[in-house]
DNA sequence: TGGTGTGAAGTGGTTCACAGCA
DNA sequence: TGCTGTGAACCACTTCACACCA
């Protein structure tokens, strides 16, 4: 019955919702209507409506969406996130600076470890994760069960030490390497460039 | 005649191709057919092609393309990129790595300046840019014509930045703010969510 | 022959519009 | 009455398939 493929965006979203809800949560407010929970997640209450459609029915017509109830059942679809170790590679600027970054935690993830090809040369100060060398990846991922990583290593790195990672059991990649992955189809990789992104933006800006 | 709506993902793409052909070219290869350029990209041939379309034509049949040819039309596609000032407003853990991080400067960006609410409390240590305090954000864009900025605060600041970001001419914004952003049409905002991105990763995992 | 350029067909996702229920 | 739930219409982008040309 249930066989109606649930789009890959439309799980993207629910990140969205998710904490747009834990805000209403916090201000106290129960219960939200389409119109409103699409306006704070920057989409149009259609989209949000078919979008919840796909994982069951929530709502009460002529009143809305109980915040509590959404919530919860959300967690149910995202919830594996807050269980899920991740690792990090590559402890350059960009890695260490989000080994730092509190917003990880925030949500409810862990960074387990960081990994580098030279780390006696890094500076840990602040890096609140330990530090291995790349060649205890492998070991690292299958001994913890490791199934995501974000790797931050120098594009030239980056089709191989994913080879690794891939190879010890990795499933996901967030991939911050200005550099496009070759991986087997179980395998899904997220890429984040950050300068193509400003490259991007500025083909919007006038004149 | 050239009014064929070229597609924003086109565009995105351009970015992509643009340093994939900068590696061929480094290695010398004069140059590329569809198939191999797509691969190297992450796209499927018959979608280079189409997307070379929107911008002239550029190959030759039964050989491919030339890759300098290539590089330099991009460039004039792309090439505003560079002269574009950028400013980063936020300077927590995350804002500080990105004004570190190289990656921009590689790809021809230069971030002017960073703000923050309180600057004087703010190690800048190895932070290669003048801090100002966020009450001078709206006068230096004014002054310098800035039309991109990079937005680092916490969330629950997000929007106020914001609308004084557009108040004072800023035309795209990169967000990487866990908030969404109400912003005029003329804006655009791109939104790099690191910790969404963990979790939507993680809902493919098996198990 | 080999690979581009492109109309036409296909696909996936969004939006509409309205039936249905508290 | 107000707002959800959802088939149907729509739209944007992707992929196919083949004409065309060095």
């Amino acid at each position: 019955m249930d066989k109606v493929e649930i789009p890959r965006k439309a799980i993207y979203r629910l990140s969205i919702y998710s904490r747009c809800l834990r805000r209403l949560s916090e201000k106290g407010i129960e219960t939200v209507s389409s119109s409103a929970l699409a306006s704070a997640a920057g989409v149009k209450p259609a989209q949000l409506r078919k979008d919840l459609g796909y994982f069951g029915q929530f709502g009460t017509r002529g009143l809305g969406y109980p915040v509590e109830v959404l919530l919860t059942a959300f967690r149910e679809v995202l919830g594996r996130a807050a269980l899920q170790p991740v690792i990090l590679v590559g402890a350059g600027n960009l890695g260490r600076a989000l080994l730092r970054y509190e917003g990880f935690l925030k949500e409810g993830f862990e960074v387990l470890a960081a990994f580098d090809k030279s780390p006696e040369s890094i500076d840990t100060t602040r890096v609140p994760v330990p530090l291995h060398s790349d060649d205890e990846l492998a070991n690292f991922i299958k001994k913890h069960r490791v199934r995501m990583a974000i790797l931050c290593v120098p594009a030239e790195f980056g089709q191989e030490v994913t080879n690794t990672l891939v190879e010890a059991g990795v499933q996901g990649i967030l991939n911050f390497s200005p550099t496009i992955l070759q991986t087997p189809d179980h395998v899904v990789v997220t890429r984040v460039d950050l300068a193509m992104e400003l490259e991007n933006l500025s083909f919007f800006i006038d004149q």
